[in-house]
This record gives C-alpha cells, sequence and structure tokens, in this order.
DNA sequence: TTAATTTGTGTTAAAACAACACAAAGTTAA
DNA sequence: TTAACTTTGTGTTGTTTTAACACAAATTAA
C-alpha cells in the first residue's frame, strides 16, 4: 500500500442574503496556531465519511445550520503549503441559505460564527479568501443560468425583493419590467394571493413564489433558464 | 495531529477528436487487482505534488502525452467504497489534447494507451465511467461558451473541421453558413493564404487558425465567446 | 389633500437569430 | 473533353428576442 501522508479537509463557503447585501459565513477558531482568527467553516474528513456528508455535519457543528443548496467548488490541493502545520488538501463547498432561517451559534471547535457582508470581508485563514473570490464568481455566473437565487430568498417574496437580489449581487442595473415579464415567462414563479405592505409606505404587493416542481418538470423537456440581458 | 487513512489520486479525462469521432484516453492496468482492466489515467499524488503536476506527470508516465488543455473538473469522494481496497479520493481533471502530435506509448505502470470513441467505452474500473460522463457533459456546455474546440484541432484547420467538431460533440446539424458568420464575427479565427485540397474531390479551402493573443485581449473587454444555435 | 413611495403594466425600435439556394473550384468517371 | 459529383464560399429575409422607455394605481406620511 502506497505511503501518502496528507489529510482532506471540506470547507464550505455559505452565502446568506439580506437587504441588498450579500453575506459570507465565517467562524472564529478556537483552538490551534490560528486561534480568533476568522475562517471557513469546515474540517477534517473522517475516514468512512462522505465528502458531502462531511460538509453538513461541520455546517451543524461549527454554526448550527442547514443550507439550502449545496454543491461541490473545487478542491485546493495545487499549493502543497496552504496550511503550514502539515499538507491538507480542502474540497470546497458552495452553498446558499437564507440567514432568517437561523440563529447562528457557534458549537464545537468554533468560538464564534459570523456573516460578514461580501464586501467587507476580513482576511481569512489559510487560502479561504481565495475560495470566497471563486465561490462568488460562481455565485455570479450562476445566477444567470440556474434558478439559485430562490434558495437565498424567503419561501414568499415580492417581486422587487427578486429583482434588487439580482441587482446587487450582478452589481448592475436591471430594467423592472422586463424582468419580470423574463421572469414571469418562465412560468417557474406563481404569484399567491396574498398581499403584503412593504415596511414603509408605497402601494402593497402580491407574494411570489418559486415552484419548483414546475421548474422540474420544466427541465425534462429542455427548458434552459436563462437571465442575462438588461 | 488528527488521525486520517485516506489517500488521495487524480485521475484525467482526456478528450481527442479525429475525423468526427470524439476519443477517450485509456490505459489498460498492468499490475494489482484490476490488472488488466481498462482505467483512466491517473494515480496517487506524491506528498509534496502540487494536484496539477500530479496529473501530467501520470499522463506523462502512462500515455507518454502532453495536453493542449487542463483544468479540474470533480473531486469523486462520497463513495467511501469507489477504490474496494482502501478509501481513495480522486480529483479528476478534464484535459483536451489533439491525438495526431502523439504516439501514445504506455510507459510505468500501464500495459497499454488507448483512445476509445466515445460511444464505445468499455466498463471501466471504479468510478471511472461516471467521470466520463461528467466529463462529456461539460466538454458539451463549454464548447457553447469557450472557445476550447480549437485544442481538438490542429494549429491550421478549414472551417469545415471546425464545424464539423462541432456538430459531432453537440450532436445536432449547423447551418453552415450561420455558424462561419458567427465564429468570424468574433474577430478570433483568421483565415491564413494557404489553400488545401481536401483528401478526396471537392473546391479546396482556405487554412485557418484561432488567435489566441487576439482572444485574450478581448477577454479584456468583456468578451463572452458564445454559440449556442441553428 | 398633497407629496412621496412603491407596485403594476404595454409599445416600439433595434438587434440577433433561423431558414434558406446557388455559383465557384476542384476531382472522378464516362 | 464533357458531365456528374463533391466541397467551399457567400447574402437576404422574415421572425424572434432584446433594450429602452413612462404613466397610472395603491398606499403612507406630512
Amino acid at each position: 500500500m502506497i505511503d501518502q501522508n496528507i489529510k482532506i479537509a471540506v470547507d464550505a463557503i455559505v452565502f446568506g442574503y439580506e437587504k441588498g447585501t450579500l453575506y459570507v459565513l465565517a467562524v472564529q477558531q478556537r483552538f490551534g496556531k490560528l486561534a480568533d482568527r476568522w475562517v471557513l467553516p469546515g474540517g477534517f474528513i473522517l475516514d468512512d465519511e462522505p465528502l458531502l456528508i462531511a460538509v453538513e455535519r461541520e455546517l451543524k457543528e461549527e454554526a448550527g445550520i442547514t443550507v439550502n443548496y449545496l454543491e461541490q467548488l473545487a478542491t485546493f490541493g495545487d499549493d502543497v503549503h496552504r496550511d503550514e502545520r502539515f499538507r491538507v488538501i480542502s474540497v470546497a463547498y458552495f452553498a446558499l441559505v437564507n440567514p432568517k432561517n437561523f440563529v447562528l451559534k457557534a458549537d464545537t471547535d468554533a468560538k464564534d460564527a459570523k456573516w460578514f457582508p461580501v464586501t467587507k470581508i476580513p482576511q481569512l485563514g489559510y487560502d479561504h479568501n481565495a475560495m470566497v473570490n471563486l465561490a462568488h464568481q460562481r455565485l455570479k455566473s450562476k445566477l444567470t443560468y440556474q434558478p439559485i437565487g430562490f434558495d437565498l430568498l424567503d419561501e414568499e417574496f415580492l417581486f422587487s425583493d427578486l429583482e434588487n437580489l439580482y441587482c446587487s449581487i450582478l452589481e448592475r442595473d436591471i430594467d423592472r419590467r422586463n424582468f419580470r415579464k423574463k421572469i414571469l415567462s418562465f412560468g417557474i414563479v406563481t404569484e399567491t394571493d396574498k398581499v403584503v405592505k412593504m415596511g414603509a409606505s408605497g402601494r402593497p404587493g402580491k407574494l411570489f413564489t418559486f415552484d419548483k416542481t414546475k421548474y422540474n418538470q420544466l427541465l425534462k423537456e429542455n427548458f434552459q433558464f436563462d437571465i442575462r440581458f438588461a
């Protein structure tokens, strides 16, 4: 049996969105050389543990959350000294969650868990800033060809919420009318009969929901979600 | 230091294209339980070896080739028993090469190396068929939004070569005129003054080249290569 | 009751796409 | 040497999609 002395970890870049701001979850390390440093939630996997399960476990342990969307992002293993203690290869995961659904609570290894606005991320341990950058790019591009924005919103949302989410994450203006037309044309967003008054003033708006079942149906018929425009 | 007993390998899905057929490179194992079985080129990484270097080394050792394009595809580590001997997590890489540039020669660990048409891939060892499927999908989708087709062709090619490559890999008809118009409109393919007679009969055609420098320039100006259409 | 805010809706000009056919340059076979 | 065949090369047009744009309706705050 070959001799190899490398450890494997998983890390997660968890995005949350609230009122026009995109956040990334970080945890503060309790032990070790990097104690007190902010890092991405993650850790070593167990010998008999699938990668995906490991990420979910770490997110639960370190921040007390369960995400809405989770996919593998990339594996970081070219820099042999990305962890200065010994060689660690890390499989990074990309995740989305609605921050309202959870109260962050650091548990086992983490001293604290906190949402950082994506524009104000401190220097993180290891190569975690690079991971965040890659994940941020992925979020931006994926938003245009997969309906993942809904995983960042409440079950029921105003059309303006969806629109603002797109505007702020893609960092550009979007024509409100064209956006609504396009999204509605897909038939995957349905209008509820609930009407809600915005916090402040203005005409009340209808609440909408994402119809995942309909979306999965359409996928089989070769439907392609796509909104890169105006 | 944590105790973990997992090995890390890399594997490569190398695509080659020739005369309307897409091929995948496989090697025949010389030793071990899977002796004589066809598998993807790959192997365990060294303790101080970056992942990318490991893939390049294995491709050189097992098949004697250097690829034109190489990128990380995905990491396979959810099935804890994908290797029945002990737990191995494999980082799969996606690669493109022009088969004409090399004569395959198995070297160190491999008994033989061979191109299989992507439609006639035998049962491979481990979960390598799943890797090939994922890579094949990636190739298809990437072909439409990144100019990677050129890495499968000769330096100089006929327009019909490019068109046939797209047709056969995407498995659909493409209008010859619209295709040419679109590609030429990007300005990244330049006409040489060489004219070549096709093997058999027919009017001789001009040779074209992919202008990578121009493409990189355009990228800075927010150019987006894209051909999903007729 | 007036001003301010937010939702909701339709038209039009411009651009991109899809569909389509024939002439030119060469080879092969009669 | 001519006719048949093969492959390259090129433009136009109708249809669809996209981009740009403004005003009325419902509510709150002053």
